[in-house]
DNA sequence: GGGGTTGTTCAAACCGCTTTGAAGAGATGC
DNA sequence: GCATCTCTTCAAAGCGGTTTGAACAACCCC
């Protein structure tokens, strides 16, 4: 069923079909009632490549998933990032377009979906510090919003972020005030522009107390289980190991506690640690108690509020760059103890 | 840079420049290498929409993910899924699109992608038995393939699934041969076609050498760390205890480790652990020796696997259902060991 | 040299929608 | 009663591609 045969059948022109259902108002309030009615009745909708050819707009916003072929490693917070973009976009009608690429190969991607028209407007994710993509997506005049941010570029751009920074110092400040001295960063990738903010709040708390900076007491690396083990069983067997850890990522929480309840040690008592929580449907951070005691920021409600800025980005598109800083909670769960007393030397 | 402007600049009619473009052989070599070159130097792809609107093809697969409302759950195996399917994707020049839809919105989401010809063909995700919707995709004519199976389901349909029961039954085998008698099940929710089956696969194998199967051995829940945790903690506190536990999920096995570690035991001696392994990029099953024994399958092969299979039979839309059975690789890591010797009861 | 091939190119129709510009029918004003 | 407005509807022209059917030229064979 399309329009022609749609308006064949009611003896109308395709034009006044058309409107009718597109709510214009130089339309008969009868005629649209049974328009909408005959509409109804045969099923109609109509083909969205025709729809979108004719108005240049596409009603789809692209996501552009970079993939190293190296690290083959699917960011774990995209799941719930686009569960919630994806109802923003279900309630307005626009279409989700995932494009799986190559480290590299996204500028071709991109001037692709302007070239050939495909989306309407892209999400970018994960940038980097100094991330080229943004200029990019400016120069070739694609609406964007950023799920981050990059340190290092000038030119204006909407973004969405949560205040790594503050909430790493905050965390540091938590188990100085408990007494920590020896504090361990185990951090993600540190050209990425979050992680490289989380180090400097991180840097900032100890500065601020005149705490030396020990550059081995800090890893930076992708944030797997493994990743939270191997670097916590390692630091743990160095003379005056640290006493508490920082992480990045609730995956790596997992790896540094099954280091330290291997150990022999037992967590919150003899090693504290606090991480970052995405708030991942699949890894809540415990039931009613928290597990680890966490700088918690939903990932999935980033994903809501940042389509919701693209799309209002797209309707008014000579308005300013938008941006939004979410501030992270602070929820204290098990993971985190008083310093034990220090051991007297002989 | 459109195909009308193209063909001015050529000198030529736009059917030649897009036959050129297109490979057809009724065109001149001499002249496809000047449209070839000037496609090229004008940055000229054609837009998808106008393209797709001609041809009735949309080179897009869509993605439905269905996500209840109550559980606002998001598959943790889906990113890894699609990121094996999108490389697919990507070299044979198809969209993915994605729609989260709330649970029970599926019908009419998959009725406008066949009447607005939004996509050409879909992949189903986690199938539950008797899956209606297997019948409805079949009825509108919109090519699919199945991520799993959907026991209960007479029409013949393309699949590719792991052989859950097998694996299962295996595993269950494993853990006899050690000597353990009492085995738990930390299985998904039953509804779901695979934890169905992974449950026929234990019980088979413990009725094949006459044992009994106790209800109060399983658990059937979605596989969160928490549920593996408080359902061990739960199980390892009733008088004669499980000594082993199968579980459907690393991320569930993650908690039940953490259970029993509370609890004082040691893995691998004081009890065992079987899970399954989706070998998810951002959790892998240790580094080079496993921390579980699991029966593992690559979700991202399947995404990959599976996606070749709709796209081949999106281009023979003749030929039969096919259908891949995946056997999984028991890999044996440091969680199981021979059952304890049981205590003399006095 | 006329009929039949083959190779190459083109104008025009078409895909299914939106939107422009025009036009018919009443209603209104003077 | 005629010009002028609104209200409502319509035919036709896009949007940017693909595909059909025809045309033209060159070549071949008797």
């Amino acid at each position: 069923m399309n329009l022609k045969e749609l308006s064949k059948i009611l003896g109308l022109s395709q034009t006044t079909v058309s409107r009718a259902l597109n709510g214009y108002p130089e339309v008969n309030e009868a005629t649209r009632i049974k328009v909408l009615a005959a509409a109804k009745a045969h099923n109609y909708s109509p083909n969205l490549r025709a729809q979108s050819l004719a108005t240049g707009r596409s009603n789809a916003i692209g996501h552009v998933i970079p993939m190293a072929s190296s690290h083959e490693m699917v960011n774990p917070i995209f799941g719930d990032f686009i569960s919630g973009a994806g109802e923003v976009y279900a309630a307005n009608n626009y279409e989700m377009l995932l494009s799986i690429v190559q480290d590299g190969g996204e500028e071709n991607v991109y001037r692709g979906f302007k070239t050939r028209s495909t989306v309407d407007g892209v999400i970018l994710h994960g940038p980097k510090m100094n991330d080229s993509r943004i200029d990019l997506l400016t120069e070739i005049g694609l609406p964007f919003v950023v799920h981050g941010r990059a340190s290092g570029i000038s030119t204006p751009y909407s973004w969405l972020d949560v205040n790594n920074r503050s909430a790493f110092a905050r965390a540091t400040d938590f188990l100085l005030d408990l007494g920590h001295r020896r504090i361990a960063l185990l951090n993600g990738l540190e050209f990425m522009d979050f992680a490289h903010r989380r180090r400097l709040g991180y840097e900032e708390a100890l500065t601020a107390r005149h705490l030396p900076i020990d550059a081995s007491l800090m890893r930076s690396e992708e944030m797997t289980e493994t990743f939270g083990y191997t670097a916590t069983r390692d630091m743990l067997t160095v003379p005056n190991p640290p006493t508490a850890f920082l992480v990045s990522s609730i995956i790596s929480a997992l790896g540094v506690r099954r280091a330290i309840e291997e150990a022999g040690l037992v967590m919150g008592r003899d090693v504290s640690i606090i991480t970052h929580d995405d708030s991942l449907s699949y890894l809540t951070n415990g039931a009613d108690v928290p597990i680890f005691t966490a700088t918690r920021s939903s990932v999935r409600d980033a994903g809501r509020a940042l389509s919701q800025m693209l799309l209002s980005q797209i309707q008014n598109p000579t308005s300013n760059p938008q941006s939004t800083l979410l501030e992270v909670e602070l929820t204290v769960g098990q993971s985190t103890g008083p310093a034990p007393a220090v051991k007297q030397t002989a």
